[in-house]
DNA sequence: CTTCTAATGGCAATAAAGTGTCATTTTCAC
DNA sequence: GTGAAAATGACACTTTATTGCCATTAGAAG
């Protein structure tokens, strides 16, 4: 890995992943780290996530019908799973995993990782 | 719904959902269908899929990370979830749910609906 | 304070997926 | 068989998400 420069942009942007507490879209990043550096372009967010996605400090979360969103690596490591709100488009995350996948598998076929997406309406939409 | 005409081509994109046994891309399909109808454009696909969505003859699979997928309206009446083999990109049906989903929800999120997909290796690329 | 070089941000460009248009072909009701 | 209308297929176009380019800015090491 290069070396990597402590900017006031990757401090926001960072900050936002951390502090939103669900993961979020590219958009939703420029939008919140804009507070902090209004000045900061879309372009400067896609070149952040993908070199923290490279250092190792963010993952992305891919999510049926749109585009990823990323959460703090963390996060991820932490087994878990996603609730959709219909509404708002806002992704949530949540806890638990209703485990035993492997018995649903067919015969042969080898189970590397699982996504599980729960859609609705969150708490703010109902 | 307005008058379909029985066509070469519906029924050519109609055999090749219904004998996949399993959702198919629009590339699929136009692949699959192609066989009987060689002249077969990607256009028509994708109007006739719309049309038999219309029609409520097929239904779309969304899936993480990539463009939707297309299965019988039958099958996919029946509530079941999908394997994705990462090797050659095909999606299976797979049979059962792990169920009480709604215990993993958030307090006041209402649960709609949900999706699961499982990665791994098919019998055929393990 | 320099200086080196990574980082930024604006804009054009690309890739992937799907749609609009329209002249031509094909189906189907009579 | 004939004619009206639906369907087809080619091509250009749009849309959405992302990257290439490059002149400028600004960390940080000495």
């Amino acid at each position: 890995m290069t070396s990597r420069r402590n900017t006031k942009q990757l401090e926001a942007i960072r900050t936002a992943i951390n502090e939103a507490g669900r993961p979020l879209s590219i958009e939703e990043i420029h939008a919140a780290a804009s507070d902090a550096v209004p000045s900061l372009g879309i372009r400067t967010v896609y070149r952040t996530i993908r070199r923290m996605q490279e250092d190792e400090e963010v993952a992305n979360v891919p999510v049926p019908g749109s585009a990823d969103r990323y959460e703090p690596a963390e996060v991820a490591s932490h087994h878990h799973h996603h609730f959709h709100c219909r509404i708002c488009d806002r992704f949530y995350d949540i806890e638990g995993c209703p485990g035993g996948l492997s018995k649903m598998l067919p015969n042969g076929f080898q189970l590397e990782s699982h996504e599980l997406t729960l859609s609705g309406r969150c708490a703010a939409c109902v």
